[in-house]
DNA sequence: CATAACGGGCGC
DNA sequence: ATAGGCGCCCGTTATG
């Protein structure tokens, strides 16, 4: 029986009503007598978002099976998806409930519960007989700088024993003093015989440190590791939740073991330190015991691959206790420049934003008052004023051209670029400071790109989360950082990284001749493809760029990013076919390279992905082995050919990722080996540091008395700990107090001699 | 009021 | 037939 809701009224009956009035009240009417089902029909077809399209299917079948009605109080009114949301909020209080019911009564019989310090002992002796457990903490909240451990969880994999031990301040009577077990477990923590699994394993390193305890005998991390094994893991697939990285997905995906989250069994804002022990056992125990079997599953499959298995043992998991320091060291700001700083924009933005409101609002056609940051209201004014219709607002593309044309183009981007230095940087920055450790804090995600870069910024999982992305500050706002007291901050770059990386994959012999001559490689490209003698395409006279080097520099992106000719014929502004036959030329000039790239391409479509240096880690790229689909010639722009347009697009999208994440994933590789060697120098010297990765940059923060012989070991660091075949590594190394002004470190000593001899 | 998509822009 | 790789974050806009 489908319910049927009628309204008692009809169009006819309503007096005294206006047009108006009557189509609405039968629209209204209409609206009242849908059926559930098509109600149903209707909120489906909604643009929902992806995490509410779950909810919304998980009720429809809720409702479908009868274990949940209407809502009392919305009878009579249109099922609408305001309610259906509502629904949901009561249908997951129920299977919460009723799901910690079926958790406790079947918890496994090896978990158990510790709550006595004696057992905790005994149990630490056994873990000593292990070669490697699995262990997890559980904690009043996640600021690793303010937060305490209220339990940890110990997997025992050849004793097949899984424990919880609850501490204080766990509220129960049963729960064990805090430093009473961790004292107990301080000597497993820290011992390098017993190795340990964690999911996340930053964050318990840093929970631990927090409590003095300093972990040693890191083995795997069931997080990292799965993105090494599928970076693809959670991308933003259309109709698929993301965030699958989470121990619960895993376990659910790979395990075939469907576990909730934390915030799916106890609520959003539930509190670990609150949870009954019963429950708390088979939640805390059930962590480690999954991250146990996860690690089993991940193990033998990366054991597949041995180059990948040696790669993350000897660097992506060292890597993650270089992580725990750089984000723990934090930042110094100079707040009183940001402040005068952040008033001087202020000013010119309040300048810039009056004359802009003044020229535009003649042609902005509303009451409202015109908002300059809506590019709705901004593109049909602008368009007007300057009497050409634009296409878009893109600076680059459609605003710079005509800049020095129109002073409105000028002032608007300067207005831009004025709000945007101020709105995300000099502004904001100032507000992130650390209440407790007093410094800011950036987080460094190894598991952050496709590639195997790091990604810098917020935790997303965590509201609170005040880090920030360090490696997107521009110069101006890089003015912001200080080094601490006493301290230098020393910049070295990897010199030309990606295209010594090149050099080395493709074999390219007027590259690799580039560096062993120690000359500038995009001057010997021009050499090699217009036969001119090298200082001729070098430099000019004044030190800038020749126009030969220009096009090198741009060929050579068109080349490492797969642009077409179309896009080359633009960044160097030449039609298309002139593009096109540059591009043949260069490639006839330079055979490796060419070959190379083709090879790349070739791989990518029969296998489906790349392999980084040393087949260390993969890309993979599936959509390069699909097949494209016919789109009769004339029909591109047809509607009805959108999805197969989409589709080969994907196939373009993935070929011409595979050669740039070669190149992008290798030197990360490169920098990432590096780091554990520079943090291995910097924990033999007293205050050394590092103090943040850039990609192909690494800094470091010594104490200001440092010698020659400290720059030579940060040189033989960035020179030495990671080799591209016979390609030598080349860096540039700055001192600097104030990041981004730095000088050469000879300038720095020189300076320092005059004042001594002051 | 929360969430998500999007245009735009900073870094390498 | 199609148009530059990898990120993060801001303000606006759409939506219910």
């Amino acid at each position: 029986m489908k319910p049927k809701l009628t309204l008692n009224i009809t169009a006819k009956t309503v007096e005294g009503g206006s047009d108006n009035a009557l189509q609405a009240a039968a629209e209204r009417k209409t609206k009242a007598t849908e059926t559930l089902a098509d109600a149903w029909l209707r909120i489906l077809a909604m643009k929902n978002s992806d995490t509410d399209a779950v909810k919304l299917r998980e009720v429809k079948r809720a409702m479908d099976a009868g274990d949940i009605g209407r809502d009392v109080a919305s009878a009579g009114k249109r099922f609408s998806k305001a309610e259906a949301l509502r629904l949901y909020a009561v249908l997951a209080e129920s299977q919460r409930e009723q799901k910690l019911a079926d958790l406790v009564a079947n918890t496994p019989s090896n978990y158990r519960l510790l709550t006595d310090i004696d057992e905790v002992r005994a149990v630490v002796a056994d873990a000593f007989n292990e070669l490697i457990i699995a262990v997890d903490t559980e904690t009043t909240g996640l600021d690793v700088y303010v937060d305490v451990i209220v339990g940890v969880s110990l997997t025992l994999p050849t004793a097949d024993m899984h424990y919880y031990i609850p501490i204080q301040p766990t509220e129960d009577e049963r729960a064990l003093p805090s430093e009473d077990v961790l004292n107990v477990l301080k000597p497993l923590m820290e011992s390098e015989e017993v190795g340990k699994v964690f999911h996340n394993a930053n964050y318990d390193i840093q929970m631990f440190k927090r409590h003095g305890i300093d972990l040693r005998g890191l083995a795997w991390d069931t997080q990292t590791a799965m993105h090494v094994l599928n970076e693809n893991e959670d991308a933003p697939v259309k109709g698929k939740q993301p965030g699958t990285y989470r121990l619960k997905d895993l376990a659910t995906k790979y395990l075939g073991e469907p576990s909730d989250t934390f915030a799916e069994l106890f609520g959003k804002n539930a509190k670990f330190a609150e949870v009954p022990l019963d429950i708390a056992l088979v939640y805390g125990a059930k962590d480690t015991d999954l991250t146990w079997r996860l690690y089993e599953f991940q193990y033998a499959h990366m054991a597949k691959m041995p180059t990948v298995l040696e790669y993350y043992q000897t660097v992506e998991v060292p890597l993650l206790y270089v992580i725990v320091e750089l984000e723990r060291n934090g930042y110094v700001l100079d707040l009183d420049f940001a402040k005068k700083f952040g008033h001087e924009l202020q000013t010119q933005a309040n300048e810039l934003h009056d004359y802009l409101i003044t020229e535009l609002s003649k042609y902005h056609d509303s009451d409202e008052p015109m908002n300059i940051n809506s590019p709705q209201q901004l593109r049909p004014a602008l368009s007007k004023h300057i009497g050409k219709e634009l296409p878009n607002l893109d600076a680059k593309r459609t605003l710079k051209p005509l800049r020095s044309k129109h002073e409105i183009i000028d002032k608007l981007l300067e207005y831009r670029r004025i709000t945007k230095l101020s709105g995300t940087y000099i502004d904001t920055l100032p507000t992130k400071q650390h209440p407790v450790t007093k410094r800011w804090h950036s987080r460094f995600n190894p598991m952050g790109t496709v590639t195997g870069r790091f990604s810098s910024g917020m935790d997303k999982d965590n509201s609170d989360d005040q880090s920030f992305n360090v490696q997107n500050q521009p110069k101006k706002a890089r003015k912001m950082f200080v080094a601490p007291p006493g301290k230098v901050l020393v910049g070295a770059d990897f010199k030309a990284q990606e295209i010594r990386c090149v050099a080395y994959l493709s074999k390219e012999p007027a590259l690799i001749k580039a560096f062993i001559e120690n000359k500038d490689p995009y001057a010997n490209l021009a050499v090699e493809f217009t036969g001119l003698p090298y200082e001729e395409v070098y430099k000019t006279a004044d030190g800038g760029d020749t126009e030969w080097r220009k096009k090198m520099k741009v060929a050579w992106l068109a080349a490492l990013y797969g642009a077409s000719g179309f896009t080359l014929g633009e960044w160097l502004g030449v039609p298309k076919k002139e593009a096109e036959d540059f591009m043949a030329k260069l490639w006839k000039s330079l055979p490796a390279l060419g070959s190379w790239i083709e090879g790349n391409t070739e791989f990518v479509k029969q296998h489906g992905f790349v392999w980084m240096d040393k087949e260390q880690r993969k890309r993979r790229l599936p959509e390069a082995k699909w097949k494209r689909e016919f789109i009769p010639y004339g029909k591109y722009d047809d509607p009805k050919y959108a999805d197969a347009r989409k589709h080969n697009g994907k196939i373009g999208g993935a070929i011409r990722q595979a050669t740039n994440a070669r190149v992008q994933g290798s030197s990360a590789i490169q920098t990432k080996v590096t780091m554990i060697r520079a943090h291995e120098e910097c924990s033999k010297r007293d205050g050394w540091q590092l103090w943040a990765s850039v990609h192909d940059e690494l800094l470091f923060e010594i104490p200001s008395d440092f010698t020659r012989e400290d720059i030579a070991v940060i040189e033989d660091v960035m020179l030495n700990s990671y080799q591209f075949g016979e390609v030598s590594n080349g860096t540039d190394i700055e001192v600097m107090t104030v990041w981004g002004e730095g000088m050469p470190v000879e300038e720095w000593f020189a300076n320092k001699e005059t004042e001594e001899h002051a």
